[in-house]
DNA sequence: TCTTTGTCAAGAGCACTGCTCTCGAATGTG
DNA sequence: CACATTCGAGAGCAGTGCTCTTGACAAAGA
């Protein structure tokens, strides 16, 4: 059995050793554009293909490593640029904050994001352990928008209810992510964050090649008029 | 030079022979999810692998051509769904019954969903032809927001103008496909087609996996509210 | 009818992939 | 110091996309 002790030097050399092959991995990621081989990884690190296998047991073992990073990563860019905004009462300029953050993230590394929102790799199931840190920015997002119920700034639409057999899974939600607010809102909550997914895989992906060139400004736009939908602006 | 001949046996042979090949590639990614061997292919063929390539130069341009055949499979779909709803006037109808069609083809075959809207192949660039079948939902969308506002059933909402740098592009993007309607609709309708397949990718994607279970039933729901959004319902 | 011409499938082979196994060498621990 | 563990290297297997050559066959021309 393995003994690895907290702090030996064999293991911190074992975990230096992984950081590096998964940033190798990240950068042949980038270059070659969402093609990983393990093989290559080896290569520009100057070892042999079979060494790789000491720190993970399998390609997808590496995948799904950066994929748990990519999502804290994501994670912790929304979390840090909801905090960021000082006027905790500013609810357009906290969503707007958070949503411009997803999308930087995004299109400063592409290749990551495809790895955690696109189609997913053949093969490929996502493990437990990838939930909590893929609903960070949705849980920023919820507390967004209870904040602002709580406010009172939350303006209110129209109630379309949902559907008998929707209702208990929205409440569902709504109990975790943000649990003042009414079901009705959930459900705007959940459209919202779809469009701001939606819009982010539109522009990576190349859906608006030709049509919208501006992109920064169009979702900054699109992401102002999904806030009033929200209830959040003004 | 090939003579080609339009009628001739070889080119008829050779066609079903392509035909014959896409559909075992379909089947293949249907079976092994989104991994496609030509070998594997050549193999359910009962043919050696570089026959194949007397039909397809490359692996890639036999992914090339599901794509296009995918693109026109679900415009077909789109267009069909909305030319079925008798009511011309019920523009809430057509909007539904457009969006459900979508969500129902994209359910039906999620490969070939992921092939076109799912992260870009690596390597991989769309030729110019798949751009004329990459739209052709959105021009029966478009279809639709544009007889609503001739009717007069398209509920003015208060207009958020987009800023001047985009005000051309959207316009141009407008006369294209609903020419009649004015710029704010027109921005509207692109984030409602945003939502709308940002919402099929969630789904199919596993995004909702313990979190939404009546996936049809939210489906709906979601597609009522971007329908109000829209300015379409009632 | 015989010959030419183009098309086709097959097979061998190249460079690559993920992965396994074995074998020495280096290394930290008792 | 001796032992046990860990590591990197190398060979090798089965698979991949793709190329090139070879021989069979069928459609058209003399």
């Amino acid at each position: 059995m393995a003994e690895r002790t907290a702090g030996s030097i064999r293991a911190r050399v074992r975990a230096e050793m992984v950081e590096e092959i998964k940033n190798a991995a990240r950068r042949q990621l980038a270059e070659t554009g969402s093609d990983l081989s393990l093989r290559a990884v080896a290569r520009e690190m100057g070892m042999v293909s079979s060494a790789v296998y000491r720190y993970f047991a399998s390609r997808d073992d590496l995948l799904t490593a950066l994929i748990l990073d990519a999502y804290n990563s994501l994670g912790e860019a929304s979390e840090v640029a909801g905090a960021a905004v000082a006027d905790r009462s500013d609810f357009l300029g906290r969503w707007l904050a958070v949503a411009h953050a997803v999308r930087d993230w995004a299109v400063a590394q592409p290749h990551e994001y495809a790895l955690i929102y696109g189609s997913p790799v053949p093969g490929y199931a996502a493990p437990q352990d990838t939930v909590e840190p893929s609903i960070r920015p949705v849980v920023v997002l919820g507390e967004i928008l209870n904040d602002a119920h709580n406010a009172g700034a939350l303006a209110g639409r129209a109630p379309v209810p949902p559907p008998t057999s929707l209702s208990a899974e929205v409440r569902r939600v709504r109990d975790v992510v943000a649990p003042d607010v009414g079901e009705e809102a959930m459900v705007r909550a959940l459209i919202a964050w779809t469009e701001l997914f939606g819009a982010v895989s539109f522009e990576l992906f190349g859906r608006f090649h030709n049509t919208i060139t501006d992109l920064a400004t169009w979702f900054d736009h699109q992401a102002r008029i999904m806030a009033t939908f929200l209830g959040l602006s003004d």
